[in-house]
Order: structure tokens, then C-alpha cells, then sequence
RNA sequence: GGGCAAUUAGCUCAGUUGGUUCAGAGCACCUCGUUUACACCGAGGGGGUCGGGGGUUCGAAUCCCUCAUUGCCCACCA
């Protein structure tokens, strides 16, 4: 009837849909506290990869443990549209059939995008269930769903009323791939080789040229300046003057900036403010023209003359040759620098003036700092995560939210005119024609007259609403599931996101809710292959989560995944980790199919053993239940899984099993059946976050449950006082079975072969452990002797002296061996701990319990020395 | 260029206020074992002087200084 083996893959199906089938995940607000994680949403058309394993085990594990302790756990899973992900998907499957995103319409475009999500969509979240993830799929949500749009809107039109968003004429980043403008956290440095040209300018009614260093030659078509440090002598001859640019001929003037570095390079710039963040403020300071060489795809434009049309890196090198053919280039030389890429796209980015949509970031910070740094109402785990948060609030620049993308929110701004200021900001085109109406006291204003802003909200700016929209908090904040469920509690996510994602839903959290969105935040480490290469498709070192589940278990992927994630670490992932999980599956459905193979007796008498057995594994249960209490409280996930792994692998089943186990065929008194049976369920409780599937498989053939008896439900463990004395007098127990074992091992003993035990009692240890001693070890009654036995093998533990009498002879000689050299070991000992305490600065100083346990080693060490002496003599 | 973190057994990591078995765990390794739950196992065992150097202290893996190495984040030097 039970399976000699576990198989998972039956198993895990099986009781995922029994919880499912019984709304165990569903939450609902009632009278307990409630627990609530909202899932970082993967992107809606992403596939579950090692990270996402890693990070939904831990939310997983969180949320079944609160449960356990009788919460109202809620976890909330939802998508996002990830917008230039997803557009940038779409728009490559578009080309792939010969169709151009630019020649379709919006709408049109938006319905293959939609097809898209459709398809494709949602994958990941079925993926998580095979995981075992419980969370509440009844609240499954999108980032574009209505009522989180609605939200968007409104947040853009609160924030828009308050002064905080506002349209400007800025440089920005913009991505030529993606023709879009990037945010500064969307674009990632990248070390390149590159070149340093040095290229000569001539200098208006002269002769004379003057050479400048720059990366990019191609951008001299848009120079409209020259510019020196003033305080630089080698080029005071040319204040004032005006020189030619090579190629355009252009005459541009010279200027002087204390902003040059006449260290670097020739010491001479150029200025070129449409395409260098630089060179705009210096044209700006200066009052230059500004010449956009570029179109948006990074081709030149008219202004490029005759290069129009062509990219900016082929250009560069062709312009490198013309001016090489014109003499205007003195040398080329090779620099290494940081180039920006769009972390999406990988494309190089450019430096573009254009006119966007910014929010102020200055004030809406600053609650987000203290409640992070002074006031710790929100936790960062690991806590130096608190510097790169800090660093960043303090020099955060204004975000850049507006995206040139159609897969997202569209920005709910209302143009009625040409002009800079000729728009209304509003939630609905009815709104905003009100709006219009009044601004512009032009009654006659339809919808027709209005057209919305084409541009695409930053992703981020809808999933920073996450944890507030999710529970409708944004339109409707007096809501009782917003009240109930918000500030949620956990947050498990990746330190990568910690600006796109943590920082600002805590800026949205106090801006629109006026308290924190989350009271933990718990980084997860990157998986990385065992040569710590991040994973990745490319590289192909990424194992498939779903075969490595068939293959071994959820359970077994999720030990393994947390078995080595030691908190804010990088995990190291090797397929053998996995086998670990899976070989501690089996550990405890053998352990539970021993103690379910016994037969009860009703009748037969407790023996002393089992009752000692159980009541020192009672007290060993409490002490790891607190230790693995104390592991979740500082997010040490791992630490309490191995805390679980040694009580169930070591404590529970090589011990406490052997020591109350009957002998062959022979039944097991009803008192310690019951007592392993509770035993056994409290192992279950711990380990059932860890191991879902097995530890309810186990549950439910223990006996049969109801629904409302189901482990998922059931009631943790309580902590309660235990007794830490007969935790250590075991210790020394198990050292005197150990000691057994080896000399059984040592003389080919067999277990099978009782041996006769006596003792030495210098410790004067109580006699509690003897049954299990003598059970063991499987040892006569232990005899206490006055004095060494002579002719025995002889082990010590601490000044405890152990005989065994063994037939035939000893080997004098190796025994004598033995105990010379342990004498030997513990003579130096006690010369150290002596050497300590004849030190009166050690003794003046040290506190009393030092020394007083100085005193016992020596004490000990006499004591072991004198048995030893006297072990030597009768040999 | 700035900041943060790390450096402890072959590997991955613990080690809280310097002093009770603090030099540990898991894995790997070695030896033995067809004992009636489990070879996806059991029992036993070996292995590090805590990155280098200096200092404080009766006492340092733990505090201070310094050097080195690695990783991450941030930064407009053309």
C-alpha cells in the first residue's frame, strides 16, 4: 500500500489540485492578522528561468510558514507588460513576417501586441504552480489590466495637479533601436575600445589649425563650438578667434570653459550640445546654436550632408577616411571608455534633446529615505543594501517617464493646439475636454480636437503601484481589502530592481498612500553556474526548472535551490544540489515508512529507554524549532532549512528512531507509537514550507484527514520551555555509543554480537541514558567498576573511563600505544591551561566564569591523566 | 575616480557583544558494512591556524591600521 519508493511526480500533481480544489491559497479579509506578499511580476510573456525558481521557492516558503501560524496569508501573482520588452518582442515577430511597425497604425499594432500576451502570456505563472507556489490565483493580476490603468491615470493627473510631473525640453537617453528615450536606470555602461581622434580645425584668416581629441568624429558635422580652458597659455592666441569646421565649413567660434580638462587629450574640445550632455550645458552657458545631426534610428540626417542617411558608426569611419584624405587628421589612438547601452535593447545610446515627461523626484524621496535609514520602518535584508539606497535618493535626478512606445499606458495628456503649453492632463477625453474647454474659455472644443499624447508610460511607473493597485488602494483607498491587506509584509525580490522597483514603490507608498508599501525587503542572491557565470540562454548553462522538477521533484529543487542560498549571496547552482533535495525526500519517507510499518501492542509496558528517547527528543525538537525561529527572523532561510535537514536526517531518524525501535518483528508499545507518530507531524509542519508536497503526501497516509485537516492548514508548533540539560547529558551519551561503535569497528565487532560495557564514572554522570546506551550500543547491563579492568579495551570520554572485554588476547602493545599517546595529548593540554592560569594578568583580569572554566579544564585533564596513568599500569 | 561587500577545510558557507568544546556545518573525500526504513543508505574517519603584514589586549577568526585579491553599485572627463 505505501510505495517503497517516493515519486514525486504522481505526488505533486495530486495534492496541488487538492489544495487548489479546496481554496486553501484563496484569501479573503476575516478577523486573524494578515500576511501579504505581492509577487515581483515576471514579465507576461517571460519563461520561469533559475531566478525566478530561487525567488518564488522563498515567497513560497514565507507564505506557507505564516499560514502555518495562523495568518491570513495572502500572496498576490500577477504580470507585468513589461512595455519595451514586450514591444520590442512584438515588433521583431512583426519583421520576422515582413511586416514594419511603422506601417501599421496604433490600434493595429496593439492587436497583435494583445495576440501576443494572449499567447504567450501567463505561461510563467502556470510554470510557478508545478513549483508548488500557493498563491492566491483568484487575485491574478496585470499591470494593464482596467482598474490598474485606471490607477496609472489617475497617479499622472494627481501628480500632474501637484507640480510634479511636467513636460520638458531635456537631453535625454534614447535608444535608436527601440526608438524610444530610456530613464538613466535603463541604461547600463559598458567598458569598449574605442578611438581617440585628433582632429585639426583651421583657424579662420590663418594658416594655423588647432587640433581637438574626441571619440566621436562623426558628430563634428553638429560642432558649433571650439572650446579652451582659459587659464591655458598654449592656446591664449586663439581667444576671440573663429575656426572651420572640416568638412561643413562651417565657421564656428572659440570659446573658453574652466569646464576643459587641459590635461586631457589636446586639451581642446569641441563643442557639439545636440549630442553630449556636456556640450549642451556648455552651448547653453555659451548661447550656441544646437545642429541635430540625427535621425532616430541613428542614421545622419540632412544635416549630416553628405552622409545623410547613413549610420553614425558607419559614418565615423568613413568620415575618418575624408578627413584623413583632407589632411585634417593628425592621429588616431586607441582609449578605453565607458559607452552607454540600452540595458533592453544592448544598442549604443544617444545623448537627444527632446521634449518628454518628467516627474520631480527632489520631494517625493525624501519620507522614502528616513523610512528606510532613520526610522527602519522599512528592512532591507541584507542591511548594507541601506548605502546603495541612500546614495541613490540623495542624487536621484528627475525621471524621465514618457517612452516612445505604444505597449503600455498611454500618457493621459490632452493636446488641443500646437504650442509648448497647448494640453490638459486628464483621466478620461471627457475630462480632459472640460479642461480644454476652461483653459482655453473656447466652448466650441469637441473630442475631435483634442488628440491624446501618443507616447507610453516607463513600465515602472505602473508597477511601482504594485502593492497599493493590486488592492485598488490608488482609486478607491478606503476599501476594506486595501485596509486589510496593505502595507503588505514581505518582499522578495532581486537587488538588480532595488531603483527601477523597491525605491520607488516606496516613494509611491508614502506619496499616495502616506504609509510604507512593505515592512521587509529580502534581496535574493543571482543564480549563477558552479563556475559563477551568471546564468544565461547564450551561454546555455541554464537548466530547464521544469525538467529538473520531473526529474527530481519540486520538493527536491526547492531544497536543493535553498540549501545553498545563504542570505544576500549569489547562489552557485549545480544539478547535484537538487539530488541532495531529492535524497532527503526519501530520508523521510523511509523514516516514515519504518514507523508506519510497526505493529502496536496495547499491552505491552513503555521501556525505560523509549521514554527517555522521547523526552530528549522533545527537548532537541524545541531547541531547533527556536533556532529556526530565530533564522526567519533575520531572513536566514537556508540556515533554517539545515536546521530542519540535521533534526530530520540526524536527531529524528539516526537517533531517536534507532533508539525506540522494536526489536526484529517484534511490536511497539501504543505510548511511544503515539509519541513517534507527534513526533513525526511536528517534523512535518517544519519541513511542509520547504517540502510541500511530500510532508502533505506524509500527512495524509499517516491518517486519513478532512479538508480542514490538511497539513497547508495546519497549526504550527508551539514554542514551549525545554529542557537544554538533557540535550547535553545525550551529547555525552552519543560520544559513549560512538565509542562503542569504534571499537566494534576497530576489533570487527558485530552489532549483532552483544558486548559486556563497564564504567569508570569519574564524571559522575547520571544514569538516565543508560537503556539507550546499553540499547545502542546493544551492550550487557553497564557495570560500574572502582578501578580500571584489566585485560579490556578501554575508551574515555571526558575522565570517563569505558571497559570492553574482549576474548583472546589484546594487543598490549597497540592498546599501550593508544593510551600513551592520548596521555601524551592531554598532558600538553593541561600544560597550556595551566600556563594560562599561572598567569596573573589572565587571573586579574579575565572575567570569573573564564577562569572558573579554566579551572574545571584542568581539573578534567588531571583527572583524565590519572585514569590514563593507571589504564597504563595494568595493561 | 568614488562607494559597498567579501577573503575561514577540496567546494559553498556559519561564526551575534574578543574568553565556556571557537575553529564549525552541509557537500565532496577516505575506511568498513548485503544488521530486519532507507546504498537516493549506515557507522567510523581525515582535512583549515581563519588572504598577507603590523598593532591593541592577559587573551583576536572576532577590534584598529595597512597591503593584496575578487565581486557589485555609482560617476558627463572629450
Amino acid at each position: 500500500m505505501i510505495p517503497n519508493k517516493y515519486n514525486p511526480e504522481n505526488v505533486e500533481d495530486k495534492w496541488y489540485s487538492y489544495w487548489m480544489e479546496h481554496g486553501y491559497f484563496h484569501s479573503t479579509p476575516n478577523e486573524k492578522e494578515a500576511y501579504t506578499i505581492v509577487i515581483p511580476p515576471p514579465n507576461v510573456t517571460g519563461v520561469l528561468h533559475m531566478g525566478h525558481m530561487l525567488n518564488n521557492t522563498i515567497q513560497d516558503v514565507l507564505i506557507r510558514r505564516a499560514r502555518l501560524k495562523g495568518y491570513n496569508a495572502c500572496w498576490v501573482p500577477g504580470t507585468d507588460h513589461a512595455s519595451i520588452a514586450t514591444e520590442a518582442k512584438v515588433v521583431a515577430k512583426l519583421k520576422s513576417e515582413g511586416i514594419e511597425k511603422d506601417d501599421l497604425t496604433r490600434d493595429e499594432f496593439l492587436k497583435h501586441a494583445w495576440d501576443w500576451t494572449d499567447k504567450h502570456g501567463g505561461i510563467i505563472l502556470e510554470q510557478l504552480k508545478k513549483l508548488g507556489a500557493s498563491c492566491d490565483w483568484e487575485r491574478t493580476a496585470f499591470t494593464m489590466d482596467t482598474g490598474l490603468s485606471e490607477a496609472v491615470s489617475k497617479v499622472f493627473v494627481d501628480l500632474f495637479a501637484k507640480g510634479l510631473i511636467y513636460r520638458g525640453y531635456r537631453m535625454v537617453n534614447w535608444d535608436p533601436e527601440a526608438k524610444t528615450t530610456l530613464s538613466d536606470e535603463e541604461v547600463e555602461f559598458v567598458e569598449k575600445q574605442g578611438n581617440l581622434y585628433h582632429i585639426k580645425y583651421q583657424i579662420e584668416g590663418t594658416d594655423e589649425t588647432i587640433t581637438v581629441a574626441t571619440t566621436r568624429p562623426e558628430t563634428l558635422l553638429g560642432d558649433t563650438a571650439i572650446c579652451i580652458n582659459p587659464t591655458d597659455a598654449r592656446f591664449s592666441h586663439l581667444k576671440g578667434k573663429n575656426v572651420f569646421v572640416p568638412i561643413a565649413n562651417r565657421v564656428i567660434p572659440v570659446i573658453e570653459d574652466e569646464y576643459v580638462d587641459v590635461e586631457f587629450g589636446t586639451g581642446c574640445l569641441k563643442i557639439t550640445p545636440a549630442h553630449d550632455q556636456n556640450d549642451k550645458l556648455i552651448g547653453e552657458k555659451h548661447k550656441l546654436e544646437v545642429i541635430d545631426i540625427l535621425n532616430d534610428d541613428a542614421t545622419l540626417n540632412s544635416l549630416g550632408l553628405h552622409y545623410e542617411g547613413k549610420d553614425r558608426f558607419v559614418v565615423r569611419k568613413e568620415i575618418t577616411k575624408e578627413l584623413e584624405e583632407l589632411g585634417a587628421l593628425e592621429k588616431v589612438e586607441t582609449h578605453m571608455h565607458k559607452v552607454g547601452v540600452s540595458e533592453r535593447t544592448k544598442a549604443v545610446i544617444e545623448p537627444k534633446i527632446s521634449v518628454q515627461w518628467f516627474l520631480k523626484m527632489e520631494e517625493i524621496v525624501k519620507p522614502a529615505l528616513d523610512a528606510v535609514l532613520k526610522d527602519e520602518e522599512i528592512k532591507f535584508f541584507p542591511k548594507h543594501y541601506n548605502n546603495t539606497y541612500k546614495y541613490w535618493l540623495e542624487n536621484i535626478r528627475d525621471w524621465n517617464i514618457s517612452r516612445q512606445l505604444w505597449w503600455g499606458h498611454q500618457i493621459p495628456a490632452y493636446y488641443y493646439g500646437d504650442g509648448m503649453d497647448d494640453y490638459v492632463v486628464a483621466e478620461t477625453i471627457e475630462e480632459a475636454l472640460e479642461k480644454a474647454k476652461a483653459k482655453t474659455q473656447n466652448s466650441a472644443l469637441t473630442t475631435q480636437n483634442l488628440r491624446q499624447d501618443p507616447d507610453a508610460l516607463d513600465t515602472w511607473f505602473s508597477s511601482w503601484l504594485w502593492p497599493i493597485s493590486l488592492f485598488d488602494g490608488i482609486k478607491n483607498p478606503d476599501n476594506e481589502e486595501f485596509k486589510y491587506y496593505y502595507p503588505t509584509n514581505d518582499l522578495v525580490t532581486g537587488p538588480d530592481i532595488i531603483f527601477f522597483w523597491v525605491a520607488r514603490m516606496i516613494f509611491a507608498g508614502y506619496e499616495f498612500t502616506d504609509a510604507k508599501p512593505f515592512e521587509n525587503v529580502y534581496f535574493t542572491g543571482i543564480v549563477r553556474d558552479s563556475k559563477r557565470r551568471k546564468m544565461s540562454k547564450s551561454l546555455g548553462n541554464s537548466p530547464d526548472p521544469i525538467e529538473l522538477m520531473q526529474k527530481y521533484g519540486a520538493d527536491g529543487v526547492r531544497t536543493g535551490l535553498l540549501l545553498s542560498a545563504a542570505a544576500g549571496n549569489d547562489l552557485l547552482f549545480e544539478e547535484e544540489l537538487c539530488a541532495q533535495g531529492r535524497n532527503f525526500s526519501s530520508k523521510i519517507w523511509n523514516a516514515f515508512r519504518l514507523v508506519q510499518g510497526w505493529e502496536i501492542s496495547e499491552t505491552l509496558e513503555q521501556p525505560e529507554s523509549s521514554i527517555v528517547a522521547i523526552s530528549w527528543y522533545t527537548a532537541k525538537f524545541q531547541k531547533a524549532l527556536a533556532e529556526i525561529e530565530k533564522s526567519f527572523e533575520q531572513y536566514r532561510i537556508s540556515e533554517a532549512l539545515m536546521t530542519i535537514y540535521k533534526l530530520i536526517y540526524d536527531d529524528f531518524s539516526s537517533w531517536f528512531l534507532e533508539m525506540i525501535k522494536p526489536a526484529y518483528q517484534q511490536p511497539i508499545d501504543a505510548a511511544t507509537f503515539k509519541a513517534a507518530i507527534a513526533c513525526l507531524e511536528d517534523n512535518l509542519k517544519l519541513l511542509h514550507p520547504f517540502m510541500p508536497f511530500l510532508t502533505e503526501e506524509i500527512w495524509q497516509h499517516i491518517e486519513n484527514r478532512t479538508p480542514d485537516e490538511a497539513l497547508i492548514v495546519a497549526k504550527y508548533p508551539e514554542m514551549i520551555p525545554f529542557d537544554e540539560k538533557i540535550i547535553a547529558d545525550f551529547e555525552f551519551a552519543a560520544d559513549v555509543i560512538s565509542g562503542i561503535r569504534k571499537v566494534r569497528k576497530d576489533k570487527n565487532i558485530a552489532f549483532k554480537d552483544a558486548i559486556e560495557l563497564s564504567l569508570l564514572d569519574n564524571e559522575k554522570k547520571s544514569s538516565t541514558f543508560n537503556s539507550l546506551i546499553e540499547k545502542l550500543g546493544n551492550t550487557s547491563e553497564i557495570q560500574s567498576v572502582g578501578e580500571p579492568v584489566e585485560g579490556a579495551l578501554s575508551f574515555r570520554i571526558k575522565s570517563n573511563e569505558y571497559f570492553i572485554p574482549v576474548a583472546g588476547t589484546i594487543d598490549v602493545e597497540a592498546e599501550s600505544s593508544k593510551l600513551k599517546e592520548e596521555l601524551k595529548y592531554t598532558e600538553g593540554f593541561l600544560k597550556s591551561v595551566q600556563k594560562k592560569l599561572s598567569n596573573e594578568r589572565f587571573v586579574n583580569n579575565a572575567p570569573e566564569q573564564v577562569i572558573a572554566n579554566e579551572r574545571k579544564k584542568e581539573a578534567d585533564a588531571l583527572a583524565k591523566i590519572e585514569t590514563l596513568k593507571a589504564s597504563l599500569k595494568n595493561l
